[in-house]
DNA sequence: TGCCCCCTGCAG
DNA sequence: CTGCAGGGGGCA
């Protein structure tokens, strides 16, 4: 799915759009894609916009909020009534920037659920793979029911108490764990997935393979600021979008210019120019610079 | 702690 | 055709 910087860069383009917004209807195509019921957040107002980990939050007005989560391939792209334009003969939303907009015509084939709003504007949940969810729950029920994870969540590493300490406790429950295995386990620290797993042990030079038991001090302390400095910059450039990933409008993200192993494998090391390897790891493609990152 | 699975589409 | 893809839950 996307990870923790596409999260961020969905909520805040959702939050600048939605807020006040009044949902009139709900339009629910793949029933397995929402749990719960639609009338409950009818004619409710938006009051917040919120992320944890890779769970995205809307609050409503009378206690209820809806949680989503994107998993592989799903989008939430929102369209503006008002941006209604006529493009090769044809009527068509145009949700962000008309040259940047990537989404095309809405609904598509992927589209599982439509949110329609009182000024007429539609939020589309896109999910080709239906991995992902909608669930509305009571507001005051969001933390007790764990964001609708089954797993405990970690901490968010974002967040200012997201310490150095904390994360070496957390990834030291996975002694026997390749580092970047236990780096995407939602309860060591919440968001990161595999594309910033790669990035931030490349940022901390050391092996994905290495067992959290062989790693000392040091490697904690560089993973930490790896962790943070790969999401920072990911939603710096606006997510990764490496085959469908878009924004609130339409847009792609141009993080993987960026990385430095990340889908690069066979390509040179942006810093030592040895050729970046690819591996298995945990069933996921695992990319890293043999030069670069040591292997205790 | 590893597999296998959910599902769809695309590249090789 | 096979394998692979920003995730994670259930099962041995």
């Amino acid at each position: 799915m996307p990870e923790l910087p596409e999260v961020e860069t969905i909520r805040i383009g959702l939050s600048k759009k939605l807020l006040g917004l009044t949902i009139q209807r709900v339009d629910v195509l793949n029933a397995n894609s929402f749990t719960g019921v639609v009338k409950d957040i009818e004619q409710k107002v938006v009051l917040d916009v919120w992320r944890k980990g890779k769970v995205l939050g809307i609050n409503f007005s009378g206690g209820v909020s809806l949680l989503f989560h994107l998993k592989m391939s799903g989008q939430l792209v929102f369209q503006k009534y008002a941006n209604l334009q006529k493009v090769k003969g044809e009527t068509r939303f145009v949700g962000g920037h008309p040259t940047k907009d990537m989404a095309g015509e809405m609904p598509n084939k992927s589209t599982r659920v439509i949110f329609e709003f009182d000024n007429g504007s539609k939020l589309f949940f896109n999910d080709q793979r239906k991995f992902g969810w909608i669930k509305v729950v009571l507001t005051d029920q969001v933390v007790k029911i764990n964001y609708g994870m089954v797993n405990q969540l970690g901490p968010e590493p974002l967040d200012e108490d997201f310490t150095v300490d904390i994360l070496k406790r957390n990834l030291l429950q996975h002694s026997k764990m390749p580092v970047k295995v236990a780096l995407m386990d939602q309860s060591v620290v919440a968001g990161v997935g595999n594309i910033y797993a790669n990035e931030a042990c490349f940022l901390a030079k050391i092996h994905p393979q290495t067992p959290i038991s062989k790693l000392i001090d040091a490697d904690f302390a560089n993973l930490h600021k790896g962790v943070i400095k790969s999401l920072q910059d990911g939603i710096t450039y606006g997510g990764s979008s490496r085959s469908n990933y878009i924004n609130s409008d339409g847009e792609k993200g141009y993080f993987l210019d960026y990385a430095f192993v990340y889908g690069r494998e066979k390509l040179s090391c942006k810093i030592c120019n040895k050729m970046i390897q690819k591996i298995k790891l945990g069933g996921r493609g695992t990319f890293f610079c043999l030069a670069c990152q040591l292997n205790r």
